[in-house]
DNA sequence: AAACCTATCAACCGCAACAAT
DNA sequence: TATTGTTGCGGTTGATAGGTT
């Protein structure tokens, strides 16, 4: 069954790219107290940043992702924590059915929230509670209402035949499948801060993040500076998130 | 009180994206 | 342009707390 997977390993083992820790001596598992305080005490020291070798400067025996998961989902000192609001929930139903499982893009609109907190939430509390009233998580329309077996999806503008007068809701016409959505994006080109000229910025200055793509330039989410949103003509959402 | 079941959530893993060379 | 190294994301797992029988 997981032959390939088994495969992918001893290769991993033997040749190519290095593993991204020693990981004979990391510890695993649940942090120590110690373990989190001597983070805490580094990345205050030092900012955050080169997660790889973050480890031995700190004097932690874990790997660079453990440290930056700990640090991000736990111990960041602008974490809310506690239950979600009824307001939260609502608002992660709607980012949800705009976004799907983008837990990252819809994390970045609440804040003190991680994604995996909300991937956590999402799994245990809203799924069974749209469920309750009937609602498929997945597509967000009622869990009866079926789309047919066979659908052709077509990009040309519906012929509009005004059949006796009866009118359609407007977000019919807009997406047939989703009365309730409007999934026309328009991406333009923001601001641009950063006094120097492009060819001083490195590309990942000028990437756009998604606190910048929805107008809040020079919030504190923001941690781009300047843009490049279409690099090579394709648009990656990750170049539009903020953390 | 013990055994079993369920829910929760921290942590891990694999992989894709991106930057640097 | 190709290769390599690093980061971050999303899916999944596993430990354990709490509830039920």
């Amino acid at each position: 069954m997981h032959c390939n997977k088994e495969r992918e390993r001893e290769r991993g083992r033997n040749m190519g790219r290095s593993p991204c820790c020693e990981k004979a001596h990391t510890n695993k598992g649940a942090w120590t107290k110690e373990e989190d305080e001597r983070l805490i005490a580094h990345i205050r020291a030092h900012g955050e940043g080169c997660w790889r070798s973050l480890p031995k400067a700190a004097g932690l025996l874990r790997c660079g992702k453990s440290c930056r998961l700990r640090w991000i989902n736990y111990l960041r000192p602008d974490l809310k924590r506690g239950n979600f609001t009824e307001e939260e929930d609502e608002l992660i139903v709607k980012l949800h059915s705009l976004l799907g499982n983008k837990w990252s893009l819809i994390a970045a609109r609440l804040p003190g929230r991680t994604d995996n907190e909300i991937k956590n939430h999402w799994n245990t509390h809203i799924r069974r509670k749209l469920l309750s009233r009937g609602v498929d998580p997945a597509t967000h329309r009622p869990v009866n209402d079926r789309p047919p077996s066979n659908i052709t999806i077509s990009f040309e503008r519906r012929e509009e035949k005004a059949v006796g007068g009866s009118e359609e809701p407007s977000g019919w016409r807009q997406h047939p499948q989703r009365p309730d959505l409007n999934l026309e994006l328009c991406i333009s080109l923001p601001f641009q801060q950063d006094p120097r000229p492009p060819h001083e910025l490195t590309k990942r200055e000028k990437s756009l993040c998604f606190s910048c793509s929805s107008g809040l330039q020079n919030s504190k989410e923001c941690k781009c500076r300047g843009f490049s949103g279409l690099g090579n003509g394709k648009l990656s959402y990750r170049g539009l998130k903020m953390k």
